[in-house]
DNA sequence: GGCCGTATAAACAGGC
DNA sequence: CGCCTGTTTATACGGC
C-alpha cells in the first residue's frame, strides 16, 4: 500500500528532507535563539496587537449599543447621556463618580493582571516580547480602555443609574450572554474559538474571580467571589460591609438586577473578552513559538492563521491521512466543546511536518526532547493530528500499547491500529513503521509472544523492559539539564501555566485548555517518558528499579512472567481511552480498526 | 574506536 | 499466490 521505499532515506542521512531528521537535527533545532526563523511570526505578531486593538475599539463600540439598546428598551428617554446627568442628585453624582475612579482603577488592576500573566510566561521563558513592541498585548489594553472611551462607557453605564426596576430591564439583563456574543467584537472564527469563553457569561463572574476567592468559595460559605477583605468587590463598589451577612444585604440592595449592574455586567464582560482574547493571542504565539522550536523546517505559511489551516491546508494537503481527526475538535472530547488548543501546535506542525517520511529518527532524540516542550498541552491531539514522530522509541510504544490494554496483550494487529489510532505519523508509511514494530516484538526480549486461543498476543514483560538501556543518560549532566529543562516545560508547565493564571484570575482560560481531561494523556505519558529517563525526580515514588525506560514508571512493577494476569488494572495512562472513541481511518485500513477493548474483553 | 541501543530495510519462513 | 505474522540479518546512526 502506501509503502513508501525506504533507500533515499537512508541514503539521505543526516540531509533528511523532511527536516525532523535524526537527532542531530532536534539537538540543532535546540540551539534556536533565532527561534523564529523562517518568518513566520513578524507579520503575524504585529497582526496581533492591530488586531487586539481593532478587536477592543469594536468590543467598545459593541458595549456602547449595548447600552443604548438597553437603555431605550429600558424606556430611558434621556437623550442627553453623554450630559452630566443633570437628572442626578448630588450625591447620585457622588456615587458615579466614585463608581467611575474604581471603574478605572479596575480596568488598572485587569491590565496589571494580564501584564503579570505574560511576565510570568516570560520569567518561563514561554513567551517572548519583542523589542519592538514593547508591552505588545498591553498596550492596546491600555490605550483603548482607560481613556475617553472608556470614561465615556462608563458615563454611559452609570447614566442608567436611575435604575427603574422595569421588566424590561430584567430581560435585557437576562439577555446579557446572547447580545453579547452575537454582537460580539471579533466576528470571525478566531474569536469564536480563541475566546471560547466569552459566550460563558455565567461564568463571567468566575473568571474575573481571583482564584483565592473562587476556591475558598466553596469552602467557606461565607465567601464570596465579590467578596473580599471586608469589602465588596463589585466592579467599582468597594463598598465595606463589616460581614458576609451585610455584604449579602448589600449586594442584594445595591447591585440588583437593574439596568446598572447589567451594564456593569456587560462592561465586565466585555473586559474579560478582551483579556480573554488576547490571552488567547499570547498562547497562539506561544504555540508557534513553540511549535517552531519542535519542528525545525517551519514553512512560513504554518503560522498566520493556524486557526484556519485546520480546516483548509490540512485538510487540502493531508486530506487522505487526516480523516476527521485532523479537525480542531476530536470527537472523544465531549467535555471540551471549545479546544482552542490544538489549533496551534498540531496545525502549524500538520502543514510543515506533513511531508515526513520514514525518517531515520535516531533514539537519542527523545533525550533531547525539544519536542516535549511544545507538546504538553496538545500531546494527545497533537499528536493525533500532526505527523509528527512522537518522541518514544518503538519499543516503548508497544509497550505502552500493549499496557493500556485492559488484559495487557495484544495481537500484532492491534498494536498497529494502537499506532495509527495515536499518532497521525503512523499513518504513513504502514509498511516501514510495521515492519519495526515486528522487528522489535521479536527483537526485544521484554515483548514476551503468548499463544492465545485466538491466535497469538504480544504481552510486555516488565522486568525485562526495565533491564534496557539502564545506563541511558545518566551521568551525562547536559543532557540530564537538557531533559530537565525540557521536563520542566512538560510536567510543570501546565501547573504553572494555571497558575499563573489563576493567580492572573484567568481560570478559565487554563482550565479549557490545560484542564482537557484528554491532554493530559499523553502530557503524561510523555511526563513519566521524561521521568523514566532521567531515572529521578519521580515524585510518585514510582520505581526505584533500575529501569529508566521511558514509560515504565507508569507500571512500576506487575507483568512479570506471566503478564496475562486480566486483573491488571489499566495503567495510569489512557491514551487509548479516549482513541477508543475516535473514528477510524479511513485510510490505512488494510487493518481491522477494532477497538482494542472490545476484542480483548 | 568499540559498544550499545535504536531505526530502517530486507530476506526468509510458516500459516492462512 | 498473496498477505500476514514472525524471525533474523545487515546497516547506519548517535551517545557513552
Amino acid at each position: 500500500m502506501m509503502q513508501e521505499s525506504g533507500p533515499e532515506t537512508k541514503s539521505n542521512g543526516s540531509a533528511i528532507p523532511n527536516g525532523a531528521g535524526s537527532g542531530n537535527h532536534l539537538l540543532e533545532c535546540g540551539s534556536l535563539r533565532e527561534g523564529r526563523a523562517n518568518g513566520e511570526t513578524p507579520s503575524g505578531e504585529i497582526g496581533a496587537a492591530d488586531l487586539a486593538h481593532i478587536q477592543q475599539q469594536q468590543a467598545l463600540q459593541v458595549a456602547r449599543q449595548l447600552l443604548l439598546q438597553q437603555q431605550q428598551v429600558s424606556g430611558l428617554k434621556s437623550p442627553k447621556r453623554n450630559d452630566k446627568q443633570p437628572a442626578l442628585q448630588p450625591q447620585q453624582q457622588q456615587v458615579a463618580a466614585t463608581q467611575q475612579l474604581a471603574f478605572q482603577q479596575q480596568l488598572l488592576q485587569m491590565q496589571q493582571l494580564q501584564q503579570q500573566h505574560l511576565l510570568s510566561l516570560q520569567r518561563q521563558g514561554l513567551l517572548t516580547i519583542q523589542p519592538g513592541q514593547p508591552a505588545l498585548p498591553l498596550q492596546p489594553l491600555a490605550q483603548g480602555m482607560i481613556p475617553a472611551e472608556l470614561q465615556q462607557l462608563w458615563k454611559e453605564v452609570t447614566g442608567s443609574h436611575p435604575a427603574e426596576e422595569t421588566p424590561s430591564s430584567n430581560h435585557s439583563s437576562l439577555d446579557l450572554s446572547s447580545s453579547c456574543v452575537t454582537t460580539s467584537s471579533a466576528p470571525s472564527k478566531t474569536s469564536l474559538i480563541m475566546n471560547p469563553h466569552a459566550s460563558t457569561n455565567g461564568q463571567l463572574a468566575a473568571v474575573h474571580t481571583p482564584k483565592r476567592e473562587s476556591l475558598s468559595h466553596e469552602d467557606h460559605p461565607h465567601s464570596h467571589p465579590l467578596y473580599g477583605h471586608g469589602v465588596c468587590k463589585w466592579p467599582g463598589c468597594e463598598a465595606v460591609c463589616e460581614d458576609f451577612q451585610s455584604f449579602l444585604k448589600h449586594l442584594n440592595n445595591e447591585h440588583a438586577l437593574d439596568d446598572r449592574s447589567t451594564a456593569q455586567c456587560r462592561v465586565q464582560m466585555q473586559v474579560v473578552q478582551q483579556l480573554e482574547l488576547q490571552l488567547a493571542k499570547d498562547k497562539e504565539r506561544l504555540q508557534a513559538m513553540m511549535t517552531h522550536l519542535h519542528v525545525k523546517s517551519t514553512e512560513p505559511k504554518a503560522t498566520p492563521q493556524p486557526l484556519n489551516l485546520v480546516s483548509s491546508v490540512t485538510l487540502s494537503k493531508t486530506a487522505s491521512e487526516a480523516s476527521p481527526q485532523s479537525l480542531p475538535h476530536t470527537p472523544t472530547t465531549p467535555t471540551t466543546p471549545i479546544t482552542p488548543v490544538t489549533q496551534g501546535p498540531s496545525v502549524i506542525t500538520t502543514t510543515s511536518m506533513h511531508n515526513v517520511g520514514p525518517i531515520r529518527r535516531r533514539y537519542s532524540d527523545k533525550y533531547n526532547v525539544p519536542i516535549s516542550s511544545a507538546d504538553i498541552a496538545q500531546n494527545q491531539e497533537f499528536y493525533k493530528n500532526a505527523e509528527v514522530r512522537p518522541p518514544f522509541t518503538y519499543a516503548s510504544l508497544i509497550r505502552q500499547a500493549i499496557l493500556e490494554s485492559p488484559e495487557k496483550q495484544l495481537t500484532l494487529n492491534e498494536i498497529y491500529n494502537w499506532f495509527t489510532r495515536m499518532f497521525a505519523y503512523f499513518r504513513r508509511n504502514a509498511a516501514t513503521w510495521k515492519n519495526a514494530v515486528r522487528h522489535n516484538l521479536s527483537l526485544h526480549k521484554c515483548f514476551v509472544r503468548v499463544e492465545n486461543v485466538k491466535g497469538a498476543v504480544w504481552t510486555v514483560d516488565e522486568v525485562e523492559f526495565q533491564k534496557r538501556r539502564p545506563q541511558k543518560i545518566s551521568g551525562n549532566p547536559s543532557l540530564i539539564k537538557n531533559i530537565q529543562s525540557s521536563h520542566a516545560y512538560c510536567t510543570p508547565l501546565n501547573a504553572a501555566l494555571q497558575a499563573s493564571m489563576a493567580e492572573n484570575s484567568i481560570p478559565l482560560y487554563t482550565t479549557a485548555s490545560m484542564g482537557n481531561p484528554t491532554l493530559g494523556n499523553l502530557a503524561s505519558a510523555m511526563r513519566e517518558e521524561l521521568n523514566g529517563a532521567m531515572e529521578h525526580t519521580n515524585s510518585n515514588e514510582s520505581d526505584s528499579s533500575p529501569g529508566r525506560s521511558p514509560m515504565q514508571a507508569m507500571h512500576p512493577v506487575h507483568v512479570k512472567e506471566e503478564p496475562l494476569d486480566p486483573d491488571e488494572n489499566e495503567g495510569p495512562l489512557s491514551l487509548v481511552t479516549t482513541a477508543n472513541h475516535s473514528p477510524d481511518f479511513d485510510h490505512d485500513r488494510d487493518y481491522e480498526d477494532e477497538p482494542v477493548n472490545e476484542d480483548m474483553e
